[in-house]
DNA sequence: AAGTACTGTCATTGC
DNA sequence: AGGCAATGACAGTAC
């Protein structure tokens, strides 16, 4: 039997904790202060008085002490300090640890109502696969606390065998087999329990007609599928019973004494209650006061719909097999036996926990119901751990995918074994395969090292290997630039090699002066040259570094700087801009390289400059070129041209602007392209980051999922029948109503309108 | 000698 | 309609 006070106790700090945790503010105080005078008494009040040993519960393997089932002092010390200790480390959680209370109140046909109120005293951490996410403060932190524990065993000579099979933390975090606490649970309640044994073994039969049973004492909402303790007044079979009914019953039931179950003051609790929440149904008696505070002005509801809208991305991905794998016991285990229940038992009666109730969160309750249907029905159900495992994979520790599975109690005192089973299904793995972790690992790497320029030159040396773009950092926007520059530089040596050709002879450069350029006569183009050297009278040196293409006339860049330079890439370069090149001074001219110099420039001249002058055009290519139309005509319009020497104009105007035409779409090309795999590294950027992100969110979401998890299992692990067994997990789940009550409902119920929730989505979908 | 890059040129298209 | 920019295609050249 549980102690009302201690569980309400616990139950209301960790409930407070829990609501705390996911964003809500609850402000105790208020309760403990004025409205609830006697429900502070009892919180506060650490009166050995109401304290009671918990043989089942929390406490005997602490650090490999065992404590004495009959020490209650050391109990409600324990208690004290757990609870002490989680609500000082709350600040140092990372990632809200959640938790959840529910009050058990049933009562047998007979009248004897037994009322419990189990409660999470424990602050659940995380697996030690997760402690490296969340943080050294876990670990630590836990270890302090338990070491404290240990410490403070060993001060107070509390050193007791590890007979009972008390949950502990450890146990619940690091899966201490069920055995252990199984052996010492039944070694307890073996002789006083035979005759419930016996229906035990019944436990196939009766789970029929125990669903039965209790689909009769439970209104299922037709729409929503959810369920409720069926509310008959005064009915014997009525499942909940108003608080003070049930302590009163308790009180006469339970003696208050040293080895008494139930040590409660009940007067204090029954104060504690409002009145007017008495009648039938748990709804408002106990939490409810609680949580519809009006200390309470946050949306409850909001906050629990967002930590169920979490969950219920992991409902969505439900392997229904795997709860089966996880709540389905090897026949004839021995523990499955011990959770059956007697088919007349009172607990077969829809059992209502107390009432965790939070406004509207009601429907997102249901989630934990859903993979219920799942589950087998029979007894003989192996409780596989459902606390994740160390594995730090996103895959192993996303584990339980419906929340019923996720809450299920992989043993009915609450233990988890990690060994002890196969890990839950992870309903996050679809998101996170392995391919997509692969590249996430990969990105992650890349890009938190990519903020550092030089991993992050490797990072986007990998990524161009994806495009097969060459993103070499000459070719950045920055770059970009420079090759530009470089490109403008070379135009003469461009247009220097396609004239080469034709200007084999000329030891001199042929820069043509607008006016000069007269009187050509010469039949061939080298002959040509030669005159017009001397026809022209051309500055030698100026030319030898002036020669510009005839695409830019005005531009005469002269800079001896380009000679080196390979291609002519000044397609945008705007004749005026080039025009201000500024000129190389004469004294940079050696004059031991004049004539190679001149050599090179004559070899810059084009086929059409080398055309020109050999037809003995009168004015530069680049005029010839670069005119607007008007002047253009008009500059023909002066002088008085053959046809052939007006073909050729027009045809090296033509070529001319088609050429720097064709140089402006190559530069555009060029630039579509690094433009383009700029985009291309920013999106993988982006994608990395975010790749990133979502596996920090996955994480953060998989420790809260470990949290309720871990809490569904205390909860469920607490909660005994009027006997002190535990419930069954393979017959019982827990399932919040559309009211937001807690309640203990048959498996076979919790199937049912598990898909009835099912089905809801698919109609809404069409 | 073959492959590649760069460049010029032509033809075409569309504004 | 003419001029011109843009562009694909081709060829020449250099490396």
């Amino acid at each position: 039997m549980l102690s009302l006070k201690k569980y309400l106790t616990e139950g209301l700090l960790q409930f407070t904790i829990l609501l705390s945790l996911i964003g809500v503010r609850v402000d105790v105080d208020t309760y403990l202060t004025s409205q609830l005078p006697p429900l502070r008494e009892i919180i506060l009040g650490p009166s050995s008085a109401y304290t009671q040993t918990q043989f089942h519960n929390l406490r005997n393997t602490l650090d490999g002490y065992g404590i004495h089932p009959k020490s209650i002092d050391l109990d409600n010390y324990f208690t004290a300090r757990r609870l002490l200790s989680q609500v000082r480390a709350l600040d140092r959680f990372q990632v809200p640890t959640t938790e959840v209370n529910a009050w058990l109140v049933h009562r047998d046909p007979e009248g004897s109502v037994s009322g419990s109120q189990p409660s999470s005293g424990l602050t659940l951490e995380s697996s030690s696969g997760l402690q490296d996410v969340t943080g050294p403060d876990n670990g630590v932190r836990e270890s302090e606390t338990e070491q404290g524990f240990s410490e403070d065993l060993e001060d107070l000579g509390a050193v007791a065998p590890p007979v009972s099979g008390d949950l502990t933390k450890e146990d619940i975090d690091l899966g201490a087999g069920r055995e252990i606490f199984d052996y010492s649970h039944r070694q307890k309640e073996q002789d006083v329990d035979k005759d419930v044994r016996d229906g035990a073994e019944q436990e196939d039969t009766w789970s029929g007609e125990g669903a039965e049973a209790l689909a009769r004492n439970l209104l299922v909402d037709g729409e929503t599928g959810e369920s409720f303790p069926a509310q008959v007044p005064g009915g014997e079979d009525q499942t909940a019973l108003s608080l003070e009914e049930c302590l009163r019953l308790l009180e006469a039931t339970c003696p208050f004494g040293e080895n008494a179950e139930f040590p409660a003051d009940i007067s204090s609790i029954t104060e504690a209650v409002p009145s007017e929440s008495e009648p039938p149904g748990l709804q408002n008696n106990l939490l409810s006061p609680l949580l519809t505070g009006t200390e309470s002005p946050f949306d409850l509801e909001q906050q629990w719909q967002d930590l169920m809208s979490i969950m219920e991305m992991q409902a969505m991905e439900v392997n229904t097999s795997t709860s089966e794998i996880l709540y389905s016991a090897p026949p004839g285990d021995p523990l499955s036996t011990n959770y059956s229940l007697a088919p007349n038992t009172p607990i077969n009666q829809n059992v209502s926990l107390h009432q965790a109730s939070l406004g509207g969160c009601s429907q997102d309750f249901s989630l934990f119901s859903p993979e219920a249907e799942s589950l087998p029905v029979a007894g003989s159900s192996t409780l596989l751990p459902l606390v994740p495992s160390n594995s730090t994979s996103l895959n192993s520790t996303f584990g339980s995918t419906n929340l019923a599975g996720l809450f299920f109690p992989p043993q009915l005192n609450g233990t988890a074994n990690d060994t002890a089973g196969p890990e839950l299904p992870d309903p996050l793995g679809g998101l996170l395969d392995e391919a997509m972790l692969d590249e996430i690992s990969l990105m992650d790497l890349a890009i938190e090292e990519g903020f550092n320029p030089v991993q992050a030159s490797q990072l986007e040396e990998e990524f161009d290997s994806d495009s097969g773009l060459s993103l070499d950092s000459s070719h950045s926007p920055s770059s970009l630039s420079g090759s530009e520059g470089s490109s403008s530089s070379s135009s003469s040596s461009s247009s220097s090699s396609s004239s080469s050709s034709s200007s084999a002879s000329s030891s001199a450069s042929s820069s043509f002066s607008e006016e000069g350029a007269v009187g050509y006569s010469s039949d061939s183009e080298t002959l040509d040259l030669e005159e017009a050297e001397g026809a022209v009278g051309y500055q030698p040196e100026y030319s030898k570094f002036c020669r510009m293409s005839y695409q830019d006339p005005s531009q005469l860049s002269c800079l001896p700087y380009l000679e080196h330079v390979g291609h002519n890439h000044t397609y945008n370069m705007a004749p005026s801009a080039l025009d201000s090149a500024d000129l190389p001074p004469p004294g940079a001219l050696k004059k031991g390289s004049k004539e190679k110099q001149a050599d090179f420039l004559d070899k810059q001249m084009s086929r059409d400059e080398h055309r020109a002058r050999a037809m003995k055009i009168p004015f530069t290519n680049d005029k010839i070129i670069n005119l607007p139309v008007e002047e253009f005509n008009e500059l023909l319009s002066k002088y008085q041209l053959s046809e052939a020497q007006l073909s050729l104009i027009r045809d090296i105007r033509r070529r001319g602007k088609n050429k720097m035409a064709a140089q402006n779409c190559r530069k555009r090309k060029l630039d579509t392209i690094l433009n383009l795999e700029r985009d291309v590294e920013d999106l993988q950027r982006d994608k990395a980051r975010l790749l990133r992100e979502k596996v920090e969110f996955l994480r953060s979401l998989r420790q809260m999922k470990q949290k309720v998890q871990s809490l569904y299992q205390e909860v469920f692990g607490r909660l005994r029948d009027e006997n002190g067994r535990p419930y069954s997990p393979s017959q019982y789940a827990l399932q919040y109503a559309g009211d937001g009550s807690v309640l203990l409902i048959p498996r076979t119920l919790a199937d049912q309108q598990a898909r009835r929730q099912e089905r809801k989505p698919k109609d809404r979908r069409k």
